[in-house]
DNA sequence: GTCTATAGGACGATAGAC
DNA sequence: GTCTATCGTCCTATAGAC
């Protein structure tokens, strides 16, 4: 038998497909933690309970994730990029200027609505001594630029006034975007988005955003 | 010593007195809970934190609420309560119609901003397990209800569409309130009501419920 | 990376004396 | 209505064998 790849010359190979494994597991572990959460609420997951759902003792969760917060601060860092995400990719498939903004917003408030538990996670402060990392956090500061961009570029398009993109337009259209979203969230979770009673509303939110900026006369 | 008032005719303070002191206590129990919360998170409190607060042992606690969800549940009613009246004052000081509703809404938004952790507790679902009685819930109707009438009363004045006290115009308002609520509560907690990056907001909000409603041409 | 064992608590709630 | 005592349960996290 020949050695078996340990040494300086281990490979390639044998530690890829150990860091797949763990990473495979983390990811499976976050899962399950989604769904305690579903059940017992954001701030009611334990590592006790996410260990009986793996079939595990509780102990060797410890070799994935160090602590109860770190497994929170994964869910809310895997969230907001995947919230950035799916803004992305409305955006993309939009034209540029205010298209994009309602088509980004509509893709965000999808994801969200089809996740709501991650969401409470991102947009409220449910769990007891959680404060994100800045690593984790960084996503969201993302999604306020890109927002703030395509505002610019439909300014300039002459689709909205340029005030839309001011730190004062942008607290507008995140409080008309939360808003439905946190109405959803604490009254009409189960709807879906086409039918909720407040995610029906997101295209005439978007165009209440556009009547309060009115492109200024040319 | 005169026999003290014990007997089939006790008299009607001596059982009154001790209502009131029970009352007192309630209440004391319930300011310290709040405090808790603030520091802990509205998900935090516990009856053993609650009892180490009031420096008395934990099996007193129950003589004055069965559970801790008991403690919630009162929060959270006499939280709507407070709010409700709230509303009803700053509609009191206003005229009829569109002023009214501003003048509510405003006025419930400061008390919210001023109650962060009890506001968190009636508009969020922060605390797993916790669904509060439909005694609790009711003046949370009454506040629809009373907005809903204020609503068409500026639309019998002429200040706006009829249909901005139908459903959907009802949750067009509660989103756009709700949504700044949330995102001062998310994002800016510790700025008052005049100062706040989203309460600031409050009148171009109503403006823009305004103009997505503008009355019917005459 | 899995386990057993366990430290070391905190918690909700009840029983029963006073 | 206060206490002591306690039940039974849950928890996070660590030590150390394998």
């Amino acid at each position: 038998m020949p050695e078996s790849g340990r040494g300086p010359g281990q490979g390639t190979r044998g530690p890829d497909r150990r860091a797949r494994r763990r990473e495979e597991t983390r990811a499976q572990i976050l899962d399950l933690a989604v769904a305690i959460m579903t059940d017992e609420g954001v701030a009611g997951l334990s590592m006790a309970s996410l260990a009986r759902a793996l079939s595990i003792q509780p102990p060797s969760l410890y070799k994935y994730f160090p602590s109860r917060m770190a497994v929170y601060d994964e869910l809310f860092r895997q969230g907001q990029l995947a919230n950035l995400e799916a803004l992305r990719s409305g955006m993309r498939g939009a034209a540029p200027g205010m298209d994009a903004v309602a088509a980004g917003m509509e893709a965000a408030g999808r994801w969200a609505v089809s996740h709501p538990v991650l969401a409470q996670l991102l947009f409220w402060r449910p769990v007891p001594g959680f404060q994100p990392t800045a690593d984790a956090f960084a996503p969201a500061l993302e999604i306020v630029d890109q927002l703030r961009r395509a505002l610019r570029d439909a300014a300039a398009a002459g689709q909205v006034h340029p005030d839309a993109a001011s730190d004062q337009g942008m607290a507008v259209l995140s409080t008309l975007h939360f808003g439905m979203l946190s109405q959803h969230l604490a009254n009409d979770v189960g709807s879906d988005w086409d039918h909720g009673r407040y995610t029906r509303l997101h295209h005439q939110l978007i165009a209440m955003f556009v009547s309060a900026y009115p492109p200024a006369a040319r």
